[in-house]
DNA sequence: TGAGTCACG
DNA sequence: ACGTACGTGACTCAG
């Protein structure tokens, strides 16, 4: 049996070319669709390892299929140029790839699926069906698998149908029915008219109770259909089945070849890499794994520096002596390696052949300020030394600043994007290179050309850094910020393991009660952890009803849960064995399994991670420590300051409103601010248009969802959700707000088209995130890039303004000579351990540095407080 | 490895 | 008509 995959080429080159329009080849032809094109392609066989695939193409017919409606396909906007021209690379790609095409004239590639899929069947082969269009999902009659091509976070995916999660997804309905449903409901994205008036709602409750489309109209006197809606069934009915016809997809169209021929066939190396390179596609180049044939042109690799290895003490002394400006170092995770480049040249030694003297000696030398120290993601080397260096530059945070979604920023990566060249060899990762009779020579190597790459990056990067306006958010707060963090994860959180251990056991218990209890309830143990057979339980065997469905089955996430917590008794104790059993892996288990030999937590703190510029935390992650509920704050409590010392903490208030204040400029909450007042009272007072004294906690609490609302970039489906009103009401009280913050409304349509115009959005620090969602075709991305847009200058500011804050408060201390050290972040916050004596004074420290991180045209205020742990000290 | 869930700001 | 808040990380299950 075959396994075939057959494409619908011109979907899945549309949603590329939508997905990135800006890449071109260095000869500005545009490249996007086709880079998105084949990685997409060569992601799916990667994950679906077809012996066939066939990409079916649309030939524009010359007179049109169906003359009995005239507007089908007349009014489909033409090709953009920018695609049109990538189409013929593509097939010419597809062909060196010894992948089959087909094209029929007077076809779309719609009908060459339907009819790959019926021929597959009758074959006894496979097939599986790759498109953006869910007219498609008809040919499951015909045997097929469908993936629809989804977008999610702006990534493309796919979701594969079969017979089960159709009827899943459409109320039960078999596939072949899709064709109904467009005859009545219609679809302008094919100019099929449907029944005028009808949406997929109404269609589809007309099929479930009817059945199929000639159900519908036999039964068109049935007393549950509407006058309204048996009117417009009625005027429609030509048009209804017009579309039906329209909507069903031909599987017989006269092809030439057999399943047999469409098996993939010999890949053309040599030429495909020579496209590939002259296209610039050097991301693909690298997927497929091509290397350049005999006669191509050679990679353009990099040019390391002369490489002399040094095996002995005096070699290393001698090294250090004459280091000077700008010095790169490399270390292998071990800390044993070290590789070292500086004026066009490169030294590798380790502590073992240097000897501790000399080494120790060369390290003062690099780190000790009289030369400018340049490394690749220097915090985790600090955080093992004893204290942190001075750093003059640090290329993997200069890359993430450039562009900070980028997702990973290894050296490789760097290189290629900003030295535009592969490595001679593979590039040293970290990896510990050391065999019996020492370090091999391609270890030495490798680290070495880490180290010269990482010299020539400064330049480069800086000059990117300049030009874009991050240079001095880079060097006053990224920078310096490194050394800061590695500051705090050398320091650590002390952890009463004793205490934390307690708590752990008292959960256990109740846990273990719960649990008797639930299969008492259920009749039956079973894996109260397994979403799917915790469903099962719930809405199978015991009846409740089903509020919520995931794509794998029914939702039983706390929110739903909730709902139904009074319908029946093992609701409740689900709920509560979910918060304890959380309570219990995560916070518990997970924290004691971080504790280091020194009995403390030293957590990493990602400066490289957030696209907005916030920090994250791993390992464990120190943010999402439980606060909100009771029963969770007890951890806090269990994070402890050494003897005598205290925790001193303080956060800002409403950090991200006031700066949405100053951005937008918004003279009615500019002047909430300046009066001191609550904010959301304020709001409320506005928005219900109530004296401030008369607002009530409901109406204060609806304020203040649509506060968070409009920072998150609202909408009023989701406020509605939030909020539990109807979407009317939500969007009543949008309209309320933006009515009296027009500064706001404002901002938030001019962030918009600034956002669009530039391709990016910066915080009031200049800091940078690029929004290419914002020019996809598709609605979703389209909308969840414009969200961003609004949200990422707010939120990213509030990043900025922490981490000055962090930086003003470690030379606080230093300068004032205090004992006091910073040990935690969380977004608004900023954690201190200090002697008591210095308690007051740290808390004032902290207030006073915090509050004036920044002038903004309203007060920033923060909050202080001091305590015997973590709980304490925000009490 | 991805999905679901839930902890935080 | 579309399908819905922004930013994270850890744990568990199931394929």
């Amino acid at each position: 049996m075959m396994k075939l995959m057959a494409i619908d080429g011109n979907s899945l080159i549309n949603r590329a070319f939508y997905a990135l329009t800006q890449l071109t080849s260095p000869d500005g032809t545009p490249t996007g669709a086709v880079h998105g094109f084949f990685t997409m392609l060569l992601k799916l066989m990667e994950e679906r390892k077809p012996d066939g695939v066939c990409v079916c193409f649309d030939v524009k017919a010359k007179t049109f299929r169906h003359l009995e409606y005239e507007g089908y396909k007349a009014q489909r906007k033409p090709m953009p140029e920018e695609l049109a021209v990538q189409i013929p690379i593509i097939k010419e790609l597809l062909d060196l790839m010894g992948i089959a095409r087909m094209e029929q004239e007077g076809y779309e590639a719609d009908d060459l699926l339907g009819t790959l899929a019926r021929t597959a069947a009758e074959a006894g082969d496979s097939c599986e069906i790759v498109t953006g269009d869910r007219d498609s999902l008809q040919f499951i009659a015909q045997g097929a698998r469908v993936s629809l091509l989804i977008t999610k976070q702006g990534q493309t995916t796919t979701e594969t149908y079969d017979e089960a999660l159709f009827a899943e997804k459409y109320a039960g309905l078999s596939s072949d029915k899709i064709v109904d449903l467009k005859a009545i409901m219609g679809d302008s994205s094919d100019n099929i008219p449907g029944v005028r008036g009808i949406g997929e709602k109404g269609a589809m409750e007309l099929l479930t109770r009817f059945g199929s489309l000639d159900g519908v109209y036999e039964n068109i006197d049935d007393p549950r259909i509407s006058a309204s809606v048996r009117r417009k069934l009625e005027e429609g009915r030509d048009m209804a089945y017009l579309s039906y016809r329209l909507a069903t997809g031909e599987t017989h169209v006269p092809i030439a070849c057999g399943i047999e021929e469409l098996k993939l066939k010999q890949r053309q190396d040599g030429e495909l890499y020579n496209r590939l390179e002259k296209l610039g596609l050097r991301a693909l180049i690298k997927k497929m794994e091509l290397h350049p044939s005999a006669e191509a042109p050679p990679e353009r690799v990099f040019e390391a520096y002369p490489v002399q290895r040094l095996s002995e003490a005096e070699a290393v002394r001698a090294l250090a002596g004459k280091l000077r400006g700008r010095v790169a170092v490399c270390f292998s995770r071990d800390g044993e390696l070290c590789a070292v480049s500086c004026g066009g040249r490169s030294w590798v030694f380790s502590r073992e052949d240097a000897g501790e003297a000399a080494f120790a000696e060369i390290l003062a030398r690099l780190f000790g300020g009289e030369t400018e120290l340049v490394m690749h993601d220097a915090r985790p080397v600090f955080a093992a030394l004893d204290s942190s260096p001075r750093l003059a530059f640090d290329t993997a945070v200069a890359a993430y600043l450039l562009d900070p979604t980028g997702g990973n920023y290894d050296m490789e990566r760097v290189a290629q994007r900003y030295l535009g060249c592969a490595a001679e060899e593979s590039i040293y990762d970290g990896e510990d290179a050391r065999n019996l009779f020492g370090y091999s020579e391609e270890a030495v190597r490798a680290i070495a050309q880490h180290s010269a790459m990482c010299l020539e990056l400064c330049g480069v990067l800086e000059e990117a850094l300049e030009k874009s306006g991050m240079k001095q958010l880079y060097c006053d707060i990224e920078l310096p910020l490194v050394a800061v963090l590695a500051d705090m994860q050398r320091e650590g959180m002390g952890l009463d393991s004793a205490h934390l251990l307690r708590f752990g056991g008292e959960l256990g218990g109740e846990i273990a009660e719960l649990e008797r209890r639930i299969y008492e309830l259920a009749g039956e143990p079973f894996n109260i952890g397994s979403p799917k057979q915790l469903g099962a339980v719930l809405f199978e065997k015991l009846g409740l009803h089903a509020l919520k469905k995931t794509k794998s089955g029914y939702s039983t996430d706390a929110e739903v849960l909730k709902k139904l917590a009074d319908k029946h008794e093992i609701v409740p104790c689900v709920l509560r064995w979910r918060e304890l059993t959380k309570l219990r892996s995560t916070y518990v288990e997970g924290l004691i399994k971080a504790v280091g030999e020194d009995g403390r937590i030293h957590a990493s703190f990602n400066q490289m991670v957030t696209a907005t510029g916030r920090l994250s935390c791993t390992e464990p992650n120190l943010q999402n420590i439980p606060v909100r509920r009771e029963l969770g704050s007890e951890v806090r409590k269990c994070f402890v300051p050494r003897e005598g010392w205290v925790f001193a903490g303080a956060d800002y208030s409403q950090i991200e409103l006031r700066i949405l204040a100053h951005i937008s400029g918004d003279e009615s909450m500019l002047g909430a601010f300046r009066r001191g007042e609550d904010i959301h009272t304020a709001t409320a007072a506005q928005v219900f248009g109530v004296p401030f004294e008369e607002v009530t906690p409901q109406m204060r609490s609806g304020a203040k969802a649509v506060n968070f609302g409009i920072v998150y970039g609202i909408s009023a489906f989701s406020l509605a959700d939030d909020i539990k009103v109807t979407t009317k009401e939500a969007q009543a009280y949008i309209d309320a707000y933006l009515e009296k913050y027009h500064g706001v409304r404002e901002y938030m349509e001019s962030i918009k088209r600034k956002a669009r115009e530039d391709g990016f959005v910066t915080t009031v620090y200049g800091r940078r995130r690029y929004l290419p969602e914002l020019r996809s075709s598709n609605f979703n991305v389209r909308s969840f890039g414009e969200r961003v847009a609004l949200n990422t200058p707010i939120q990213g500011t509030a990043a900025d303004i922490i981490k000055i804050a962090m930086l003003r408060v470690t030379e606080a201390i230093r300068r004032e000579g205090l004992r006091a050290r910073l040990v935690l972040q969380v977004h608004d916050e900023l954690i201190c351990e200090c002697p008591r004596a210095e308690a007051e004074t740290v808390c004032a420290l902290l207030r006073r540095e915090m509050e004036g991180a920044a002038q903004l045209s309203v007060p920033l205020t923060a909050d202080a407080g001091y305590g015997e742990n973590w709980y304490d000290a925000k009490k």
